[in-house]
DNA sequence: AGCACGCCGACT
DNA sequence: GTCGGCGTGCTC
């Protein structure tokens, strides 16, 4: 007989550790097993993460594993990638096994189920390769073991046939391949492609929209190996695959690649760390690289490929900044400049269309009384309320808080109620107003949801009947319409002034992809930004398109501030129904790490209670700033208390999270 | 998280 | 007398 280290499927912290089972000698790590636990009748599942000859104790009533399941399994390499996790993400080892591991049942065996019906694939003929290209593919094959690329290249410089290429080189040496895309672009276009190339029994899609029964489906084509390329969102770096020979990740500098709940992993350092498990290369792409990322280069941790000309040499657009304080000067107190409302009639005249990008839902961004000043706020959160005019209610963005509009102050009762501040759906209305004669639309959260399909108001803009789209990010990301001669920025200050250190770096990123939307068929197209802060070097950069100007810069500030790179941020969260206990925790946890740091315990923001929702409870987060060599010495200080969770009686949950994606909430 | 044990109040 | 309320504590 041998002994199994199993995890139980059991979502407690309390239980959150290996428990000793008896079983035969066939019995392997990775394995889902059943069995008995505690006082409960039914058999639970669990899973195998050790296999010994001899017990690490003496258990006065040791059980037996009953069951193996036959068709879920984990291999070797996943279970030591969860054992990786649970240390680096500070998570529960079933936090990592439920990322593996389908969630659902199969259906009964002869049933609806073709993930791909309607796709008939699409595959894109390529003359050649440019000089940029070939030697990208030569470099990465070139090496011989695992290794790690980032490739930054313009948009349009051709990244998606390098990946494919590489794809191809892997299966032809008996391995297999991930191709990860941020979840706003993994639209039909890419899967069509790729399906095109290599033929829909060789691809899985794994993707949030699946069901769970089609989730089960594409687990088991790839588990079982006839799968053998998984395309898909972050989840797709947990892809069962064996023998892996390339992780890609295309817009490597997309927020979507880091998990936003538990476990809180980075889906970079999760690729890197199974790629080198199986000696694969992991290749990331962007047009705009994260200064992270980009800086990792620079120490030989990355190697870098740069694409410098357009595929089919398209010029880059033409750009212009528009300086909107002088423009409010001149007596203009309108959204459009007269620069961009000249460019629009004239592009509209050329028969071209015309992209309005705006990073803020909504009509108006708050609703304030002009007799007393009260501005109307979410009674939840606490933050402006936001007006829709659509459903014509306020809106709180933070929780989904929804009212109608006073006709009076609900503080002093007067009526003089005034909106200030422009969104999306103001915009859209101006654009109403100013170009009756041609069709608008309008790209955003809101709409996506209402009109029904993103793919309705894309269809209608790629056939022309669309002559004026106005978006948020949306609009910004992806979006490849031959037909765009102008982009026009309404406001490229409003990511600018969220307080977090990364917002230079955002701006940069949006306006860049924002103004790659523009003259990607053979012409030449213009883009103008709107700015009241035109020297700013994010905005003068993006401007010039010019990456590495803006990196330079960029990588001063966070090196004299001890941001990252030269820094890690590492949040900690406590929650609790009972503010209370969240408030005494928090206070112990921060007098502890204080304590521990000695005279680092500067690094320790003091804890402050966040905004959530009636739902989420209480919550206090403690920030900690761990300078850069510093992590395994941070880690063991926070590790155990986080392991002392498991013996405290009081009714709370601790979550860690290193560089979380918000930092202004807290 | 489950699940059973156990120590108190209002019912056939 | 006992049915059941959910507070408490354990799970190899």
């Amino acid at each position: 007989m041998k002994y199994a280290g199993l995890v139980i499927d059991n979502k407690s912290d309390q239980t959150d550790t290996l428990y000793t089972y008896g079983c035969s000698d066939d019995v392997r790590p990775g394995q889902k097993v059943y069995v008995s636990f505690g006082r409960g009748k039914k058999l639970r599942p669990a899973y195998v993460f050790s296999v010994s000859d001899e017990p690490e104790a003496e258990y006065k009533n040791l059980k037996h594993i009953e069951e193996v399941d036959p068709d879920v399994s984990l291999s070797e390499e996943m279970v030591k990638t969860c054992i990786w996790m649970k240390k680096r993400y500070l998570c529960r080892y079933i936090d990592a096994v439920n990322l593996f591991t389908p969630v659902g049942k199969a259906l009964k065996s002869g049933k609806v189920r073709k993930p791909f019906a309607g796709l008939a694939g699409e595959e894109q003929i390529i003359d050649s390769l440019t000089a940029d290209q070939q030697k990208a593919i030569d470099e990465i094959e070139g090496s011989p073991g695992h290794d790690i690329f980032l490739i930054h290249g313009v948009t349009g410089s051709g990244k998606t046939e390098i990946y494919m290429q590489l794809i191809r080189r892997a299966l032809d040496e008996g391995k297999t391949a991930v191709m990860m895309v941020p979840e706003i672009s993994l639209t039909k276009q890419i899967i069509d492609r790729f399906i095109g190339r290599f033929g829909s029994e060789n691809v899985a899609v794994l993707h949030s929209k699946l069901s769970a029964g089609e989730r089960h489906d594409e687990w088991m084509r790839i588990r079982s190996g006839q799968a053998k390329i998984v395309i898909g969102a972050r989840s797709a770096v947990f892809a069962p695959l064996e023998n892996v020979g390339v992780f890609i990740l295309d817009e490597e500098h997309e927020s979507t690649y880091k998990s936003e709940s538990v476990p809180r992993y980075d889906t970079v350092e999760v690729a890197v760390k199974r790629a080198m498990a199986m000696d694969a290369k992991v290749v990331l792409g962007s047009a705009t690289p994260s200064v992270v990322s980009y800086s990792r280069c620079g120490e030989g941790i990355y190697k870098l490929l740069e694409l410098k000309e357009r595929y089919n040499k398209v010029k880059l657009p033409d750009v212009e900044i528009v300086d909107m304080r002088r423009e409010l000067r001149s007596g203009n107190k309108t959204i459009f400049s007269e620069t961009l409302y000249n460019n629009m009639v004239k592009t509209l005249e050329e028969g071209k269309q015309v992209i309005l990008f705006l990073n803020r839902r909504g009509h108006s961004t708050f609703v304030s009384c002009r007799e007393c000043g009260h501005v109307l706020g979410c009674p939840d959160c606490g933050i402006s309320l936001t007006y829709h005019k659509g459903i014509g209610k306020v809106v709180c963005h933070y929780c989904g808080y929804t009212e109608d509009v006073p006709e009076k102050c609900p503080e002093c009762g007067s009526g003089y109620i005034k909106y200030f501040g422009a969104g999306t759906e103001k915009i859209e209305e101006e654009v109403a107003n100013l170009f009756p004669d041609y069709k608008t639309d309008r790209l955003d959260f809101d709409s996506m949801r209402r009109k029904g399909s993103l793919e309705k108001i894309l269809k209608d803009f790629g056939d022309g009947k669309t002559k004026i789209l106005t978006g948020t990010q949306v609009v910004a990301k992806g979006l490849d319409f031959k037909n765009v001669g102008l982009v026009g920025i309404v406001s490229a200050d409003v990511s600018l002034n969220i307080p977090d250190y990364r917002s230079a770096e955002r701006t940069f990123q949006l306006v860049t992809q924002a103004a790659g939307r523009a003259g990607r068929g053979d012409e030449e197209g213009k883009v103008i930004i709107q700015t009241y802060t035109p020297d700013n070097y994010a905005i003068k950069a993006a401007a010039m398109q010019d990456y590495q100007s803006f990196y330079e810069q960029e990588i001063q500030f966070r090196k004299l501030r001890t941001y990252p790179p030269y820094s890690d941020f590492i949040q900690i969260v406590i929650g609790s129904s009972d503010q209370g206990v969240a408030t005494s925790v928090a206070d112990e946890w921060e007098a502890e790490i204080r304590k521990s740091l000695g005279e680092e315990s500067g690094n320790v923001l003091p804890h402050a209670g966040m905004l959530t929702t009636a739902k989420e409870g209480y919550k206090e987060a403690i920030m900690i700033k761990c300078p850069k060599g510093q992590r395994n010495k941070y880690f063991r200080i926070i590790s155990p208390l986080r392991e002392s969770v498991k013996g405290d009686k009081r009714k709370y949950s601790v979550s860690v999270d290193v560089n979380p994606y918000s930092m202004w909430r807290s």
